[in-house]
RNA sequence: GGGCUCGUAGUGAAGUGGUUAUCACGCCUCCCUGUCACGGAGGAGAUCGCCGGUUCAAAUCCGGUCGAGCCCGCCA
């Protein structure tokens, strides 16, 4: 019967047999102690030559041998115990010592603090998981599925699983295709999101569905996003037709996750519901982190008679105060100018707050009532230093949002132990492609313009509010949801707008549009990203970080050898032919 | 597709034009009976990602290329 390592400590006198990899191996010569680890923890073998076969096999062992040892649990004597591990007070006097199997010298460090490459780590992600970290990584994700799972159950919602193997969806990510052997010629595709299934379902009769479902995008990943596939808590509910029973809903599932799972403290308590063109008003983006504030301030009635050319001409002006910045040297400040004009700005306007006195290189083209009126809408104060944006309205909010950002992790304000959710609702239902000129959907095809058909009937389209909303956590945009359409008239009317005819709504979504004739209930639902959650949760910054076998940056499974040339007979079973590039 | 950064023994790092490319961990041999990242003595191990160029001389400078990371585009 194999005893566990943490289990020991309370086995003193007994005799256990334990199973494990070495963890390190201190040989004295006449007496060798081996750290034993298992899943649980470490424990302390000591090996003498008493035992001479034990003792012999001992000298043999390397890091990551594979052994099982027998022995007798003794406490450690006055002054030997080790508070660094559980079971410091206790070592195993081992009599039957095994190699249950050998290992080479690794190819990467999972002892040591310093970590090896991220790109030798997913190579060998099995010995990476052997890691404390990872292996605890792996643990808190069941238990976080575990709540989850308990939380939708409680709420009556009915897990059903969908296929994975679907159909191309248009408007959307790049999709994974399957080519189909005894249909030639077609593909299925790997599901972006459950999304049409799920509103099926709503027709199907199923009152509230959820799932913990794959979905598969071939899109570029980032820090935050995965290549190639991902896990979302994909959920939806009918006869429901205000989003806001959604979002009461489920929010008390992530505040349960944030504090009970996680040990955060939310900063409301109440979650903010933000409009969209507000969010973009104050912080310059649709997923603001609420933890620091710097909002955007607007200045450009303040400035519209200036002198500054540069503020007069703009459309819009708005500044943003840091707090202590007046300590920000010059190249810290080219350092932020740089960042500002990659996302479009001309330059980078400041005013600095030191010694009682305003410091700046344009504050002599400003009037001492302008530079009055800054000071008092900023609030800035003695040590303080505003930034400017002016320019396109949009452009001006991009730069200081983003600006928003770069001073928060500057200075260090986001602050781990808090999680700040809102949600943003109020999305503008078609967006213009700023150099085609283009109308495009802003967000989800599938959701109801608020106003209905009515609204659909504005002079701006982009004036068109959908029914459409987001939940973001610490600036992540963690959840994306919608009061679904589910009126064929105004499905048609929707794509109509764009210039897609009845026929292609028929051809591309014509099981929902043929669903929706007969008897749809209204509908609503969302999907949580549940990798995101769990990253932001943990404190991680990179999302392969808790995701057991991620692919990396170029969509490769470095492990897994994955994606892989295949035998010309597979090919030939799907008639497909690789063509010489 | 674009921008930025990086690529040096098995691993992590140092080395910004000039001796035999340095250090730590790991590996091998030997010594060591209370360590806990044990300690000690010795040893092996690197075409400095690859190709080309500049130079008397290149890990170092330049160009290209491959790979990785971050960002932009993209992500209904």
């Amino acid at each position: 019967m194999r005893t566990f390592a943490k289990d020991t400590v309370s086995k003193t006198s007994e005799t256990v047999t334990v199973k494990g990899w070495v963890n390190s191996r201190r040989d004295h010569g006449g007496l060798i102690f081996i750290d034993l680890r298992d899943h649980t923890g470490l424990v302390q073998l000591n090996i003498r030559p008493d035992q001479a076969e034990a003792f012999k096999i001992g000298e043999s062992l390397r890091d990551e041998f594979v052994i099982s040892a027998t022995g007798q649990v003794m406490e450690r004597g006055e002054g030997l115990k080790n508070p660094n591990i559980d079971t410091g007070e206790v070592e195993i006097k081992v009599d039957e010592l095994t190699i249950l199997n050998r290992s080479e010298a690794l190819p990467i460090q999972i002892h040591s603090e310093a970590q090896s490459s991220e790109e030798l780590r997913l190579k060998y992600r099995y010995l990476d998981l052997r890691r404390p970290k990872m292996q605890d990584m792996l643990k808190k994700r069941a238990d976080m599925y575990h709540r989850i799972r308990s939380f939708m159950e409680q709420t009556d919602f009915t897990e059903v699983t969908t296929p994975i193997l679907a159909s191309s969806s248009p408007e959307g990510a790049r999709d994974f295709l399957i080519p189909s052997r005894l249909q030639q010629g077609k593909f299925y595709a790997l599901p972006q999101a459950p999304q049409q299934f799920k509103q099926l379902l709503m027709v199907g009769g199923v009152p509230r569905y959820y799932q913990l479902a794959a979905c598969f995008r071939d899109e570029d990943p980032r820090a935050d996003r995965l290549y190639g596939e991902f896990y979302q808590l994909d959920l939806e509910m009918s006869f429901v037709e205000d989003g806001e029973e959604v979002r009461s809903l489920t929010e008390p599932l992530i505040k349960q996750l944030s504090t009970d799972f996680a040990g955060k403290k939310l900063l409301n308590e109440a979650i903010p519901r933000i409009p969209y063109v507000e969010s973009m008003e104050r912080y310059g983006t649709d997923k603001p982190d609420l933890r620091y504030g710097m909002e955007l301030t607007e200045l450009t009635t303040e400035l519209q008679n200036t002198e500054f050319g540069v503020f007069k001409n703009a459309e819009c002006v708005k500044a943003i105060c840091v707090k202590g910045g007046s300590e920000l040297s010059r190249s810290q400040i080219d350092k932020f100018t740089e960042i500002a004009k990659a996302e479009g700005a001309g330059g980078l306007a400041y005013l600095t707050y030191k010694d009682g006195e305003v410091q700046s290189p344009i504050a002599k083209f400003l009037k001492t009532e302008e530079l009055e009126a800054i000071k008092s809408k900023l609030g800035a104060t003695d040590g303080d230093i505003v930034f400017f944006g002016a320019d396109k309205r949009s452009v001006v909010n991009k730069v200081l949002g983003r600006l928003r950002i770069e001073f928060a992790n500057h200075f260090g304000l986001k602050d781990p132990n808090i999680v700040a959710l809102c949600w943003i609702i109020d999305f503008p239902f078609y967006e213009k492609d700023e150099h085609t000129g283009k109308l495009d959907f802003g967000h989800n095809p599938f959701s109801m313009p608020k106003g209905g058909l009515e609204a659909l009937d504005s002079e701006d389209k982009l004036a068109i509010v959908a029914d459409q909303y987001d939940m973001v956590m610490n600036g992540y945009e963690i959840c994306s949801g919608g009061v679904r359409n589910h009126n064929p008239e105004i499905m048609y009317k929707v794509f109509g707008i764009l210039g897609f005819d009845q026929a292609y709504v028929d051809s591309r979504f014509g099981a929902m549009i043929s669903a929706f004739k007969y008897g749809a209930p209204p509908h609503a639902g969302c999907a949580y990203g549940v990798d995101r959650i769990f990253m932001e949760l943990m404190g991680e910054t990179n999302i392969r970080e808790v995701v057991a076998f991620p692919k990396n940056g170029s969509g490769v499974d470095a492990m897994m050898q994955s994606p892989n040339t295949v035998d010309l007979e597979q090919l030939d079973d799907l008639n497909l032919r690789i063509l010489e590039s």
